[in-house]
DNA sequence: CATTGTCCCTGGAAGC
DNA sequence: TGCTTCCAGGGACAAT
């Protein structure tokens, strides 16, 4: 499940062979895939468009054309990748013969072309990795928030780029319970979440991203972060602190994994 | 605006 | 064994 540490990963990966080459030919294989324009206005306006650069804003790729900006959003199970893989619902070919497959098994991902990449990613949270991302900016954002902490850093519009995975992680590096009220984070716990969080990011970027479920990189290579998790998707392990068995526990819909001991309701 | 619930989607797991 | 049901969860959207 591509969150932010995967997005940046495949963009990393993807950024040397994409930039400055132009797109030749534009397939879309399943119509729903794309979000705007129409599929046809979609295959027309891409084609001939160079990418000037690769980018991320949140969970969001970003090809910033000339003139334009194609957006793709991964949710579940999406994945760009080389060479052609099972659940291809686009494919694009570049003019040195280089080939992209956006493949989602699920069909929740999606396609845009837009003038502007603001008009899709317009509504996001701060990056947590940019400098502006302050302990005091998070205090800030958080402040009379009554949620619950693990469903606030999940919200986008908060914060970009957090998802389920790195928000249990984040939590339990902090040593914060996810029912906490976000609202009532002492300002010492606010800075432990917001270092905890760039670190957990970071980590992920540096091992490749967590390949728990369908993630795997654009030649097709697993990442390694899952490996280093303490508590996310670690159900009926135990804590690596203290042995206490993790628990599981929806919150707002989501499956949440935390040590009771080490994170204190 | 803040909060909560529903829906989309498919394959693997769990249950009968 | 084979069928049905449940569940994973990002985020748009609607309701309150």
């Amino acid at each position: 499940m591509p969150e932010l540490p995967e997005v940046e990963t495949i963009k990393n990966d993807l950024a040397p062979l994409v930039e400055g080459r132009r797109f030749v030919e534009v397939e879309v294989v399943e119509p729903a895939c794309v979000r705007h324009p129409s599929p046809e206005d979609f295959r027309r306006g891409l084609e001939g468009r160079q990418v000037l650069r690769l980018g991320r804003r949140g969970k969001y790729l970003v090809f910033i054309l000339d003139g334009a900006a194609m957006v793709v959003h991964l949710k579940m199970t999406g994945g760009l990748f080389l060479s052609p893989r099972p659940a291809t619902r686009a494919s694009f070919r570049l003019d040195d013969g280089t080939r992209l497959y956006f493949a989602d098994r699920r069909k929740l991902g999606g396609l845009w072309l837009v003038a502007d990449a603001a008009e899709v990613v317009g509504d996001l949270g701060p990056e947590p990795l940019e400098p502006d991302f302050t302990p005091q900016a998070l205090a800030e954002r958080l402040r009379g928030r009554k949620s619950p902490i693990k469903a606030l850093l999940l919200e986008q519009s908060l914060l970009a780029g957090v998802g389920n995975m790195y928000a249990d992680e984040a939590l339990f590096a902090a040593g914060i319970h996810p029912l906490r009220r976000g609202g009532d984070l002492s300002p010492q716990e606010v800075e432990a979440l917001h270092g905890a969080i760039r670190q957990v990011l970071l980590t992920g970027i540096d091992t490749g991203g967590a390949s728990v479920d369908t993630y795997r990189r654009p030649d097709g290579s697993a990442g390694h972060t899952h490996d280093g998790f303490q508590v996310a998707h670690r159900r009926g392990e135990v804590c690596p602190c203290c042995s206490t068995p993790i628990q599981r526990l929806p919150v707002r819909g989501r499956g949440t994994y935390f040590c009771p001991r080490c994170q204190k309701l």
